[in-house]
Parts: structure tokens; sequence; C-alpha cells
DNA sequence: GAGCCTTTGTGAATATAATAATTAGCTTTC
DNA sequence: GAAAGCTAATTATTATATTCACAAAGGCTC
């Protein structure tokens, strides 16, 4: 095992090259050089060759990668051979649109709960799956052995349901809420804040500006 | 005029630093220092300085920063001392759930338009705001000088539309769909693939699982 | 106001990641 | 079956980002 730091840039391009190859795979392509990959995907080949090369050796000289072979291999490297059930905490727009979205399914992930404490959500129905109350969390994340949390609750309660969390056997949160939270380290914890990536666009858009303004 | 290359995590962390000296000012600090910074968002004291002087000198020595002093210079600096006017391409669950989000006009920015073309949603409301039909777009975007747009289309639809952006005034896009976009260079483009950020904490698990058993 | 404490700002050192350049290996062609 | 042409794998180089360590500067105490 020589799992040696692998870039998370790296696991972020992975995740985008198996997007790909499932696409040309769908179009019927059989094999794939770095170059194509790279042009579809918008790396440089270098990159892409370095990227696969943390992992072993896919390809074949002077040929390329086969789609389908590769494809697999990328599945499993970013661990996805297997089904994840999820929960989803916040049943509020963000939540919803979580629940719904068909681009978690495709890739594997499956929701098995979704759970909020507004009175006049609770038993009403997100994609078949009825809205719990917060305090069933424990309960169904024991019984289907879900081992992601997505917390998609304001900020001010972000860090209570953290905290709930912490004392399940959920193994890894997704937070959409723009607070940092504070959980213990066996849990994996990734954040994403929907109003940086906007602020990133700003920020770019006016130091152009300025740029242009000549000051 | 020296801006020379800023480091993208850099912004990251100023857009994290100006949420969190909003939230202490809130309650009431008034000066706080780099250390305490980089305890209430998860980055190192010289981390934060660093990032800051990029910018600036803006603490006084001994005594640390004026919370709202330094609050006021990241969002002048993240360019969200302005109203930002922004569409939404897309009203199925994402597109719907970005528009309704409270964090966005918590940040300054004012969502002016939200388009698609499924005549069941076509003329209903968000949030007050019709939803126009796609032909729509350009007018839209022209008469309310919108200058971001956000793609929350299927992937397939994606290129589409934002060839049809490339058209318009639209300085910035936020993409959702997972799908590498292709755009003219001067407009900004910034990509939000939900499962990515899942598949990284997939890819922890995995591996931190293969290290336990050894393989 | 001298000395001590605190915290910033920064240049140097370290670590990390991306790019470029090289080597190795498979295929096809004649 | 040798040579030419691709393309993957690997190594070296460059660029970028983070951490470290300390000098400079303001405030506080006596």
């Amino acid at each position: 095992m020589k799992t040696l730091k692998i870039p998370e840039a790296t696991i972020i391009r992975l995740s985008v090259y198996s997007r790909y190859l499932a696409q040309v795979d769908r179009q019927g392509v059989v094999t794939i050089s770095s170059g194509q990959i790279a042009a579809g995907t918008g790396v440089s080949p270098a990159q892409v060759r370095k990227d696969l090369a943390y992992f072993g050796e896919f390809g074949t000289r002077g040929v390329g990668y086969s789609v389908k072979d590769l494809y697999w291999h990328l599945i499993k490297i970013l661990g996805l051979n297997t089904i994840w059930s999820v929960v989803i905490i916040g049943a509020g727009n963000l939540g919803t649109a979580l629940t719904m979205y068909g681009g978690f399914r495709e890739r594997g992930f499956k929701v098995v709960g979704v759970f909020d404490n507004a009175p006049d959500k609770i038993g009403s129905y997100l994609n078949g799956l009825e809205i719990y109350p917060m305090e069933r969390m424990k309960e169904v994340i024991d019984r289907d052995k879900a081992q992601i949390a997505i917390i998609a609750v304001p900020a001010e309660a972000a860090q209570a349901v953290a905290d709930e969390l912490a004392e399940t056997e959920i193994k890894a949160i997704l937070n959409f809420a723009p607070r940092v939270l504070n959980i213990p380290s066996h849990i994996e914890l990734r954040n994403v804040d929907l109003s940086v990536n906007l602020e990133i666009l700003t920020f770019n858009l006016a130091s152009r500006r300025s740029l242009k303004t000549g000051k």
C-alpha cells in the first residue's frame, strides 16, 4: 500500500475524467488517449497521465487507454463501486433540491433519509421518501447503515446538527452551511459554500475592472 | 496596481474570513487577532496574515485587527460592495433552490431572472419572480444589466445555454452542470460539481478502509 | 520613558503541485 | 523483422503555496 499523499486536485480531476469517460463510452468510443481526455476535460495531457500514475498503469503505450477499463478503474479508485447510503439533514430549498438531484443517484449515492423539524414539512414526501423529524435521525442512520450525511440547514443550526451526527456511525459529512464546523477527527468533513463560488467570480470581475480603470 | 497573481485558495479563505468577521461582529467583538480568526476558520495564523498581506496592512501590531474595518476591506476586495445582478438558467430542483437561497441575497447578489423552457414551469413564480421562457433570456440580461449567470440545467443542455450566454453581455458564469463547457475567454467560468464533492469523501473513505484492511 | 508583552508583517525555508522533457514500449508498415 | 511513429510512464524542472521564524511596531506597566 503506497497511498502516499494524493493531491486533492488529482481526486477532483479523476472524478471529472470518469464522468467524461462515461460520456464517450455512451458514444461508442473504445480507446482514448491522454490527449483526448485532456481536450475533453480542459487539462493538459501530462496532467492526465500524472494523475493516473498515482494509482498504477492503465494504458498501453502507442495505443492509449481502454475507455471501459479506465472508467471502471476510476470508479473503483473513487470508491464508487459500491452504493453509499446518504442522509440529508434539512428539507429547505437546498435540502429538497439535493434529495431530488439525479446526479447523485447516477453515481451510486442513495438517499435513505431526509430530516427537518419544521412541523409543516414532517410527514410530506420527497421522491417517495418521507421527511422525518430530527429525533429519528440516529435511528435511521443506524438502521440503514448510512455513512454519509449532508448538512443543508441554516448556518445557525449547523453545529448542533454536527454534534448530533458525531454521536452516530456517520463516517463523512458534506456541509453546505456557511459555517466552520467542529467535528471529531474520525469523521471526514468537506465544506461546499455556494456563495464562495460566486464571490470568486466577483473578485475576478472586480479586480479585472480595477485593472482596466488603472487603479 | 500590483495584483500579481493572488492564489485562488487565498480568495476562498478571504470569503470565509469575511463571513466569520460578520459573525463575531454581530456578537459585539471589536478587535480580533490573526490567531483568533485562524481558530474560527480552521487555518493557521500565519496563513491569515499572509492572505491579508497581499492586499495591504490592515492591522496594528500588538493589538490585532478592527473587526468592522477588516470586514469592510474584505468585502471591498471581494467586490461585494456593490449589488450584482444574477440570472439563473434552469428552474428544476437546483435552479429553484438557488433562486430561493437566502445566502446569495445576504452577500449582495440579486436574482433578476429565472429561465426554463418547460411549459408547466413558465409563468409560475419563485420568490415573486416569474419564470420566463429561455427566449427572453437575452432581453432580461440586457434590460437588467445582469453580469453573472448561473447554469442549473441538465448536463446535455448546458453547452447550448453557454453558447447563448456567450452572445450576451454576461461577464461570468457559475456552472452547476457536470459537463466541461466551452466559452469565450472574456467570460469568467467557474464549475461547481456537487457529485465531485461527495466523491472526494468516498475516495477518502475507500482508501482509508483499504488501509485498515492492509491492502 | 524604559522595559516588557503582544501581535503584525515579511523574507526565507519548506512543502506541494504542475509542467516539461525524457525514456520505454507497443503497432504497424514495408 | 527492422524501422518509424505513437503514446504511456517516469524523471527532472519549474512554479506555486504554505509554514516558519523573527524583526518592527504599537500598547501597557511601573
